[in-house]
DNA sequence: TCGACGATTGCC
DNA sequence: GCAATCGTCGAG
């Protein structure tokens, strides 16, 4: 069942996690379908994150990442990487969650290539979307053996921000 | 308008 | 160890 946008709606700390174990899918325009069980994720979180983009305000890039939670905030990354991000908390807040891997494909940059990403999908709802969307599985139970370890790439912002244990795995 | 650089990956 | 490759952002 897919998930809601009551879901998205919370703090990305909370949402980072849970989403560990849920169902990311992916709709073709050929029909196809591609489902992936989300193992890894992290979490980007308002304008004081210095490893959030959102640290720098509100600018075209970021903006998405200032609207209600369950939304696609995508980027390009070293000319060549679509990184998958749901927004997250409600509107005025700037957080995402970055989707870094799932149990058959790791890394975030393999991620957007599996699933063709592109500038297309910026701001696309979750909740409504025929081409990507987020499931539950049937068992609906949480987690309990995640581990949790600093972000990845982000030296740039400093001891405290990059120390912060945001990347959860599980 | 210009130049530096990045939430990465894969090959040398 | 380092090139690939381009949108974004801050400086000029």
């Amino acid at each position: 069942m897919r998930l809601t946008r009551d879901f998205f709606s919370r703090d990305v700390l909370d949402v980072a996690p849970e989403l560990l174990g849920k169902t990311l899918v992916r709709q073709f325009e050929t029909g196809e379908e591609l489902r992936l069980t989300i193992n890894e994720t992290e979490a980007y979180r308002g304008e004081d994150d210095l490893g959030c983009h959102a640290s720098k305000g509100r600018t075209s890039r970021t903006e998405v990442m200032y609207h209600q939670g369950g939304l696609v905030y995508v980027y390009l990354i070293y000319g060549m990487y679509w990184l998958l991000n749901f927004t997250t908390g409600t509107e005025g807040y700037p957080q995402a969650v970055l989707i870094r891997g799932s149990v058959d494909i790791e890394g975030p940059g393999r991620i957007g290539r599996a699933l063709k990403l592109n500038k297309s999908f910026y701001g696309e709802d979750l909740i409504t979307s025929e081409r990507l969307w987020v499931e539950n599985n049937s068992a609906n139970s949480p987690k309990t053996d995640i581990i949790t370890s600093p972000r990845i790439g982000i030296d740039y912002a400093g001891e405290y921000w990059a120390g912060r244990h945001w990347r959860f795995r599980g």
